[in-house]
DNA sequence: CTAACTGCAAAAACTTTGCACTTTT
DNA sequence: AAAAGTGCAAAGTTTTTGCAGTTAG
């Protein structure tokens, strides 16, 4: 049921196990938040995920979700998107692949990956770059937000 | 000298010529940003421009560079590209290209386009997306900052 | 028990907005 | 002269920081 082949394990054990190894202490707050991550294929802001853990934590601070992701970012366990406004995550970075972003309804979906690893891989012989983490995002319209009528052109 | 094929001028003469078109007026704030951003290959953040525009207008707002900055975008003159904190602009949008952001010095530079219009297409018809707009970024050590010690691993 | 983590509140950084004044056309 | 643009200041967002109290190991 999942898209990316994961032979150790879920995604979420090595998301947990990620932090146990890197000297993390597992508390309650970095349980749900790799849960939530790992349970979706979307692909949450950070205050949306602040939302859906005030469900269970009344009193989690926005500074927590940060602070949780930006060591969950650090142990290169979640992927950032960085949208105009905010950020967004991604538990499966593994394989890089392509965000589409509606531009109407902000959704953001996942792309293909074939091409996106052959041009991780050209960039990285012919630039010099080391160390690449590729960012591809691309805007458009929805095939669902394309029947609407345009904004004002 | 131009990196990109504009046959129909420079890149700076295209720009104002479409705020013309589009019905904006020719103001000396709206000279002069589209002269800085197609003169350098790099790619400012709003407050960057506004830094630099102050030398001439030393009363701009940082207010008119990001209306200046909107406008270009919207009529497709200038080409945005979203980091953690910030924006920075771009004027050669026409052919799509990713961008090299170096994660130590800041510095961002262009990559080969060959790949990334190939991905563009392939998306294109893949998906169900209409309307397209790519951003390739990829994070990374740039040759200069290789040399310095790892942060903290 | 100790170091690490959380929540809270304040602050910082980036961007947008409203409005009076000025400038293009 | 009219419409559009600018500057200023205030406000809106997102993200970061400092610190006291709490908790995992």
């Amino acid at each position: 049921m999942n898209n990316f082949d994961l032979s150790t394990g879920s995604r979420y054990d090595e998301m947990l196990a990620a932090l146990r190894r890197h000297g993390y202490r597992i508390t309650p707050q970095r349980v749900e938040l790799p849960r939530l991550i790992t349970n979706g294929k979307d692909h949450p802001s950070a205050s949306q995920f602040y939302v859906v853990l005030r469900r269970q934590f009344p009193n989690i601070s926005q500074a927590t979700v940060y602070k949780t992701l930006a060591t969950l970012l650090q142990i290169g366990q979640v992927f950032q998107v960085d949208l105009h406004g905010d950020s967004h995550y991604d538990a499966c970075y593994r394989k890089p692949h392509p965000h589409l972003v509606c531009t109407r309804c902000g959704k953001i979906t996942d792309g293909e990956a074939n091409l996106a690893e052959n041009l991780l891989a050209e960039l990285q012989a012919g630039t010099g770059y080391t160390n690449l983490q590729p960012q591809i995002t691309l805007y458009g319209f929805c095939p669902a937000c394309q029947q609407e009528p345009q904004s004002g052109f």
